[in-house]
This record gives structure tokens, C-alpha cells and sequence, in this order.
DNA sequence: CGGCATCCCCCAGGATACTG
DNA sequence: CAGTATCCTGGGGGATGCCG
């Protein structure tokens, strides 16, 4: 007799856990470079390079890197088409595009609190 | 003659753009640390030992730094309460709150697509 | 064009310790 | 308990160069 869907054991779905692999995963993909891209990646197909100057100040190197730990996660499609020069273009899955919806909202976030995190800022730094 | 809201120069709300405001304040909040902080200062108020407990495997030194910034983006409270030994407290702002409720969906992301995730790389490890 | 490897530097970030 | 400072190491991340 064996459970159907083996209940994942709950350490694992706990980002709070320093060892568990909800935060292994989360922490993968909370950094600016990863967010940046998928954020860019919106409905749209792009190619390297077009990502490359669409995401303002990566390197190629971050770029490659970034793509390639989104690609292993399942979070974009990689599709190579066996032409020269070379033409890659890369997509977001379903999965991806559903993480790309919390990161507009944190986009969203920032523009809507621009100016109030600029004045605390100054405040912050102003006294002492 | 002067325009009574100083409209934002569009370059500073572009999260893209490498050298505007909103990818400066963006950079500085997508990093693990600060998102996890955020995440567990739900609406609860908590100490920093209370803090450092919870948000599992951080350093007293992170900790610190990172509340440091979110007090000074306006995105945290600190409340210091004069008594020996010193009773510190945090706790979000509207602000952060909002924020909150972003970093809340990436961690349901996370939890969703945990087994979705898992087996993705399983895939991508094992051909080469 | 896009991928991968190499070199290298700088700083994120941990460990430790002292103050109030 | 909380903050600050110092020390030190690993690896994030840039620059460059060479292949397919």
C-alpha cells in the first residue's frame, strides 16, 4: 500500500529552513540579475544579444550564467536554431512566466515607492 | 511658471536601465537576505534575536546590515526601548508591507513549483 | 552569434570579540 | 540583548579570448 502522492516532507516547502529546498530554490532566484531577466522576458522570445541590451549593465558572462541556471530550473525554453551565424532564443515556460508575475509586482512596487524610499533615505542620512 | 508635480524623469522609474534610481532601489532589496527578512516581519512585531532565529542559517552581521537598509529605505521601524538589556523591535512600514505582499506570492512560487523545479533539473543533469 | 574557459579582483558575508 | 568593528576567505562577477 503506497501513498499516491507522497506528501513532500514539510522541512522541504519551508523557505525559512536554512537547509530545506524551498530555500535553496528561492534563494537561487532572489538576486537582481535572475529577477532582471525574467522581468525582460515577458511574453516576448529574445534573443542573446537582444537580452543582452535589454537588461541594462549585465555581462555577457552573468547573462550566459543566468540563462543557463533558468534553463536547468525549467523556467525558460532554450531553442537553437542550426543556422550561421547562430540564432538562440529563449522563452519563459509556464512556470517561468508565473514567477514573472510576482516580479512585475515588485517592479510595480518600486516605481510606486520611488519617491517615498528616496526621502527616507535622505532623512536616514541627514540625521547624524 | 512651474509644474506643481515635478513629473519623474521616465530614465529613473526604468528598472532596465542600469544607472536609474529604480534599478538602484530594485538591486538593493532582490537579494535573498532582505526578501526572507521582509517575508518573516509579516504583521508581527520582533525582536532581533527573535528575527535572527527565524529567518534560518543568517548571520548576526547580515541581520544587522540588512535591517540597517530597510530602516534606511523607510521599509522597516525600529523601535528601541530603553531598558537594560536593551529591547529592540521591528517591524514593517506600509511600505514594507507592500512589499510583503510580493515577496509572499515568490515564496508561494516557490512552494508551487518545488516538485515542477526538482524534476526539470533532474532532466537537465542527466543528458550530458 | 552564442558558448565556454581563464584570469583576476573585489566585496559579500561569516567568525570572533569588545562595548553599553 | 543589540550594535559596531576587525579580520579573513570564497566566490560573485567583470574582462578577455578562442571555438563552432
Amino acid at each position: 500500500m503506497v501513498t499516491k502522492e507522497p506528501v513532500r516532507n514539510p522541512a522541504d516547502t519551508d523557505v525559512t529552513r536554512a537547509d530545506s529546498l524551498a530555500r535553496e530554490i528561492f534563494a537561487g532566484v532572489a538576486n537582481k540579475w535572475t529577477l532582471l531577466v525574467i522581468n525582460i522576458l515577458g511574453e516576448r522570445t529574445l534573443r542573446f544579444t537582444e537580452l543582452r541590451t535589454e537588461v541594462g549593465g549585465i555581462s555577457h558572462k552573468m547573462l550566459t550564467q543566468t540563462l543557463r541556471n533558468l534553463e536547468r530550473d525549467g523556467l525558460v525554453d532554450r531553442t537553437v536554431h542550426p543556422v550561421v551565424p547562430p540564432r538562440v532564443e529563449y522563452r519563459l515556460t509556464e512556470a517561468g512566466q508565473a514567477l514573472r508575475n510576482t516580479v512585475n509586482r515588485m517592479c510595480e512596487w518600486t516605481r510606486t515607492y520611488l519617491d517615498h524610499i528616496e526621502a527616507a533615505r535622505r532623512r536616514f542620512d541627514s540625521r547624524l
